[in-house]
RNA sequence: GGCCAGGUAGCUCAGUUGGUAGAGCAGCGGAUUGAAAAUCCGCGUGUCGGUGGUUCGAUUCCGCCCCUGGCCA
């Protein structure tokens, strides 16, 4: 795990020619099929040679969540134990890796209803509005929550709606465990200093401009049923490009924004990063990556 | 060379009728339970271009100089 552009696909592909694994993408971007470049997709070779679980599962219209990751990254975990191997997760959405080793409640699932609703409402009388509606149904999900958060005053509202009851209580009773009879090794990647992660940041991207990101955006565009407020055209680079292409800016203007975002992509990562628990911390920069990860993986599996 | 407009935070700019200044963006820190590459919260000392002068006090007024842009030669 680690933020963007730490090297993640590399090393977890270096360490398939040394260990039994098979890789396990943990990336809410790279579920999607036709979102290739801007999300830095590993190429059809390298799938071939070194495949990824749950990649390209989902079209850019459909949404995804933390819930459904767990269930299906927890599916091919359990396969790839019944045939000896090693599952590799691999990725950089940290709430997925934080809801597969901690456990997610199992919550009512997103209700498309609910939300366009809610959302109606919000639109016409201010989400500080909406989170004092929360208030007196679920004043402890209220408290814990900035009254501009619409994304969890929307959920906490989505979730008592659709089931009468208040978040807060769905997760105080959906504590029970999962048992698991397996454990996870955390390898966590980053790169220091900071300027460096942004040099690289910036390099990517221009390497994703010329490989045709603008190209791959316009296919997109041309979906009927994708929008810049889809989920997936919210992605990093996408929604920067997409009011790129619909003349808001010119491309050099595009291309900073995009910049930016994944910059602050890479720092709320990081931050996951820092609050995670027993953490094997590597710069992949510093030393050679594998020889280092090598002797850690080998005791944790004789363990 | 002359005239005009500017030179204030990393960037774009606001402002101070003279009491040493503040927004947006960027950056940094944090939160994070089915949208999470999302969503939200917090953090603002910078020779106010330089130098003389007036003044109790100048970033603010005046002189000179430097730089940038425009117009005129």
């Amino acid at each position: 795990m680690g933020p963007t552009a730490s090297g993640k696909t590399d090393i977890a592909i270096e360490l398939c020619k040394r260990f039994p694994c098979d890789i396990i993408s943990v990336d809410s971007a790279l579920v999607y099929r036709g979102m290739d470049i801007g999300t830095a997709k590993p190429d059809a070779e390298t799938l071939q040679s070194a495949p990824h679980q749950l990649v390209d599962i989902r079209d850019p219209e459909e949404s995804y969540s933390a819930g459904e990751f767990v269930r299906d990254a927890e599916s091919a975990i359990r396969k790839s134990f019944a045939n000896d191997r090693i599952p590799l997760l691999a990725g950089g959405t940290m709430m997925y890796f934080r809801a597969l080793t901690e456990g997610i409640a199992d919550l009512p699932a997103a209700d498309e209803t609910a939300r366009a609703a809610i959302d109606a409402e919000a639109a016409k009388l201010g989400w500080p509005s909406m989170h004092a509606q929360l208030e007196t149904v679920d004043p402890d999900t209220a408290a814990r929550l900035d009254p501009n958060d619409k994304q969890r005053i929307q959920r906490a509202l989505e979730v008592y709606r659709v089931s009468g009851k208040p978040i807060s209580e769905w997760h105080t009773n959906a504590a029970s465990e999962s048992k698991r009879d397996y454990s996870f090794a955390k390898i966590g990647l980053n790169i220091e200093p900071r300027a460096l992660l942004h040099e690289r940041i910036a390099e990517r991207l221009d390497l994703m401009i010329a490989a045709g990101f603008e190209q791959e955006m316009r296919t997109l565009r041309a979906r009927p049923g994708l929008s810049g407020d889809s989920t997936a055209m919210r992605s990093v680079g996408y929604r920067q490009f997409w009011r790129y292409l619909d003349g808001d800016y010119d491309a050099a203007e595009a291309r900073d924004r995009a910049l930016f975002a994944t910059r602050q992509l890479a720092k709320r990562q990081i931050t996951w990063l820092r609050s995670e628990k027993d953490v094997f911390l590597i710069n992949p920069l510093e030393g050679n990556a594998i020889a280092t990860i090598t002797p850690y993986l080998i005791d944790f599996l004789n363990a």
